[in-house]
RNA sequence: GGGUUCGUAGCCUAGCCUGGUAGGGCGAUGGUCUCCAAAACCAUCGAUCGUCGGUUCAAAUCCGAUCGGGCCCA
């Protein structure tokens, strides 16, 4: 572990993480209050994620906001590695994704990368990935983007759109590079080692400038496509990056898809819900029910308020009231579950909902290759 | 193609030299305690020791073959 007790990488978190320390890390921006007035501005509406800071830091999205105020638009793209099914922290980027592209109209790319997954799950396979993939393209498509202008892209399905492009990256990025990007060793398969370049392929897939929404795991791959965007004549890509959700079990880490009991999934049914808030979800309530009404409730570490806060409570003045009666006492950690659970589960039955629906959508959104 | 090294429960690993059917850590599960969770303390589950064959009264342990992983060389 690093002096910073904290590690983030794409494929490890780990620790309590100092966001100001690791936007020095990476050399990224914090996303400033000026930034916030200009969004809301352009936008016409001031989103909770951005508000609360959920979106916290980005490189160069005021480049975009300077070109679209010109009349020069922009695309999206994101993505997902499809290594198990969808849970809510994936939702994240891709609900306020969603919001982008309602606010600018824009057209929007979703990578899922199968490929990588197989390359970096020991005990995955090829067909595995590729199922996770239809499965989670569902997850993507039921939270309503615009079957116009959002085009998911499947990496070994859509490999001969994603070749040339990937190859032009490729040869700008050597061996030195990913080792210092990603640590890769003498015994990472070649598979890996070239795989940055395919998900960089995407950000040149239109002529226009990107910005691309992810966590901020994620960054360090399209460090080095920004280095060599130039190289190839391309525009950098602009990023907004969104803190990491935190597993049920605690503010260390960030949900696994290969946690089960950490992990809320998109398709786990009311009652299962209920039993992993219950069972599972880290709070910082006292150790009994006198400390807690003398003392009160930590909502900074209580998993269940930061899942209302990062997403399941839009309205400010309902999550005040949450915060400061768990702060006071008032609300018992068992009754902030329950408030919760409730949110969790009335989200899911529309999302399942829309979800089973998509399954008939799928054709048309998925990307042909010309 | 050559060399070398490794393969023990979900994960990490002891034991192999000096044969007597496996021990630990993490994790998981249950309980106590809590308004929950965590922590703590109890308890429980979990391994045909990669596979096949040989030697032996007896093999994870010795021998052979084979499959799989890693590294080096070509």
């Amino acid at each position: 572990m690093s002096a910073d007790d904290f590690i983030v990488t794409p494929w490890h978190v780990e620790g309590d993480i100092d966001y100001d320390k690791l936007i020095k890390q990476f050399g990224t921006e914090k996303i400033s209050s000026e930034l916030l007035e200009r969004i809301k501005k352009i936008t016409g509406e001031d989103h909770f994620m951005l508000r609360r800071g959920i979106f916290f830091s980005h490189r160069e999205l005021t480049r975009i906001l300077d070109e679209y105020e010109k009349g020069n638009k922009f695309f999206l793209y994101t993505g997902r590695g499809p290594s198990g099914h969808t849970h809510i922290g994936h939702l994240v980027p891709w609900m306020f994704a969603k919001w982008l592209q309602d606010k600018f109209d824009v057209n929007m790319y979703f990578q899922l990368t199968d490929d990588e997954k197989f390359y970096s799950k020991p005990n995955l396979t090829l067909d595995e990935t590729k199922k996770f993939a239809y499965e989670n393209a569902l997850d993507f498509i039921a939270l309503g983007f615009n079957p116009e202008k959002t085009k998911i892209i499947i990496n070994t399905k859509n490999i001969k759109t994603l070749y040339p492009i990937a190859a032009e990256v490729a040869k700008k990025i050597n061996f030195s590079n990913t080792k210092a990007t990603f640590g890769f060793t003498n015994e990472t398969n070649i598979g890996m080692i070239f795989y940055t370049s395919l998900q960089s392929a995407p950000c040149f897939i239109e002529d226009k400038p990107v910005l691309i929404p992810l966590g901020v795991d994620q960054d360090p791959h399209f460090r080095l496509t920004r280095d060599i965007a130039p190289k190839i004549g391309k525009q950098k890509p602009a990023l907004i990056h969104n803190i990491m959700i935190p597993s049920l079990e605690g503010p260390g880490g960030k949900m696994s898809a290969s946690d089960e009991k950490g992990t809320i999934y998109t398709t786990d049914s009311p009652s299962e819900v209920k039993n992993k808030i219950n069972k599972h979800a880290f709070s910082g309530g006292q150790p009994d029910i006198e400390q807690h009404r003398k003392l009160g409730g930590n909502p900074d570490i209580d998993v269940s308020y930061q899942y209302l806060r990062i997403f399941f409570e839009p309205d400010d003045a309902k999550l005040k009231t949450v915060y400061e009666d768990y702060k006071s006492g008032k609300l018992l950690s068992g009754e902030l579950k329950a408030i919760l659970i409730e949110k969790i589960n009335s989200f899911l039955a529309v999302h399942q909902e829309n979800r089973e629906k998509a399954r008939a959508q799928i054709e048309e959104f998925l990307f042909e290759d010309k």
